[in-house]
Formats: structure tokens, C-alpha cells, sequence
DNA sequence: TGTATATTTCGTCAAACAACTAAATGATTA
DNA sequence: TAATCATTTAGTTGTTTGACGAAATATACA
């Protein structure tokens, strides 16, 4: 039920689309939303605790992935239902679209910009 | 998103569950949680929205029964992994034994004794 | 036709939730 | 050591949600 509860927000489900493409930290993923850098942090909460991501420290920067092999098939399925389903919409081709824009940029001067 | 929002409930797990065995009449399901009626009936209409059952109603009851060939794959997808992720909990199996007890009553029966 | 009966709709209330700001934490750099 | 930076935690606020009871709808029966 956790992950039940993880996938029905649409922010949060935002989040593991744009995790397709590789691992993202907060700050992109806030520059990518214009939320608050403690929403998405507690967005990523929520996904973390049902299994579906997970996360690397390195630096400054903690950097949150899509659940691996070595997570719970529930979880590992849930990710593959959301992709499939709910990953062809208008709003997840912009969101990828502005994703590349972030990519490009040095996660560095993302977060000088938005002053995290 | 309809889908995510709809499972996202336990109540409404329970009755996706509950479906498993076949199609049940509103008062059935209202047996089987102790629920109001008018709860019920917003729960199935909720998890209808969404695709996930249908409906056919009869003499006095309207039955619903977990959607089938005919509804959109994403639909019965989310059924198959609520089904094969969140159908082996204790809750489930008492569900189910106490389903066993209620089919075996004639629904006529139920909603008298319930006054529905 | 009138009266049960089964379900749905409407209105209300308390609990849960998502967003924000501000403060705390933890790690790096000067 | 002090300062800065990225993230998290705490606390607040407005909205959504799930529960109920009462009224409305629709169907069957007397």
C-alpha cells in the first residue's frame, strides 16, 4: 500500500518519469518542478519509503535513482506500470523536454540560480 | 491518473480483491466491510471512473465485476498487479473467508439483515 | 397506485495531505 | 574554526478525502 499511496500524486509520478532518464538530484528535479527544494524532498521521501527509488550521497549532492534489480518485484512492476501508462502524456514529453535543458547545465550553477 | 488515485485507497484495494471471486451486488460488499452503503457506493464509483470494474444491474441489484477484455490495457494491467502484489496480505485471506460465509446467504437475506 | 427495497447523491465533519517558510543537519571550503 | 552550501525536518495553512446520515432515485411488489 505504500506504493499505492507513493504513485497516486501526480508530482510524484512527474518524478519517476523524469528518472528514465538516469539519476537526477533534489535540486534538478526542484528546477524542473519550480517546487520548493523541501516538497520535492519530501516527495522523494515518500517514493524512497515505498521502494521505488534510490539514493547516493556524494559530494553536496544526493542523487536519487529508479529502484534497481535489487528491489521488490511489486515495486520494480509498479515502476514499469507508471512508465507504460502514464509515461506517454503531453506533460511528461515537457517535462522531459525541460529535463534536457537542466541536464545540460552544471548541476552547480542550478542551484546557485535558485538559491537551495 | 484516475487509476493511481482509485488504488491508492485500501477500502478500494479490498473490494478489487474481493472481486476476485466474481460479481458482487453493492449490499454484499457492504456486508463483507461494515461500511455505509453510501460508502460503498462512492468507492465503486471511484474504482468505475477509473476503469477498473463494471456494472450490470438486475431486478433490484446492481452488480460489479472487475473490468474485462474490453477495458483499456492500463486498466487491466493495474488490476493484475494489485492482484499478484497486494493480494497475499492476512487481511486478503480474511476478506476472502469471510466472503466465502456471505455468498453462501441469498443477497436478499444480507440487505434485510442490514436494513439497506 | 402506493409501499418497500437497493443504490446513489448531497451535505457535513474530522483526518490526511501537499504546499510553503523557517530552522536544523551534514558535508565541504576558506 | 567559521562560513557556505545542499538537503532534510518541523511547523503552519488551505485543500482534499473518506466516513457518515439524510434525502433522492429507481425498481419490484402488494
Amino acid at each position: 500500500m505504500a506504493i499505492t499511496r507513493a504513485i497516486s500524486d501526480p508530482s510524484r509520478v512527474r518524478i519517476l518519469l523524469a528518472l528514465r532518464q538516469g539519476e537526477l538530484c533534489v535540486c534538478q528535479i526542484t528546477g524542473l518542478f519550480g517546487f520548493a527544494p523541501s516538497t520535492v524532498s519530501k516527495h522523494l521521501s515518500i517514493l524512497h519509503q515505498a521502494g521505488l527509488i534510490q539514493s547516493r550521497k556524494t559530494e553536496r549532492w544526493v542523487y536519487y535513482r529508479l529502484a534497481g534489480k535489487s528491489a521488490p518485484a511489486a515495486a520494480r512492476e509498479a515502476i514499469g506500470w507508471v512508465h507504460k501508462s502514464l509515461g506517454r502524456t503531453g506533460e511528461a514529453a515537457r517535462d522531459a523536454k525541460n529535463l534536457k535543458k537542466i541536464l545540460a547545465t552544471d548541476p552547480a550553477e542550478i542551484c546557485r540560480r535558485q538559491r537551495c
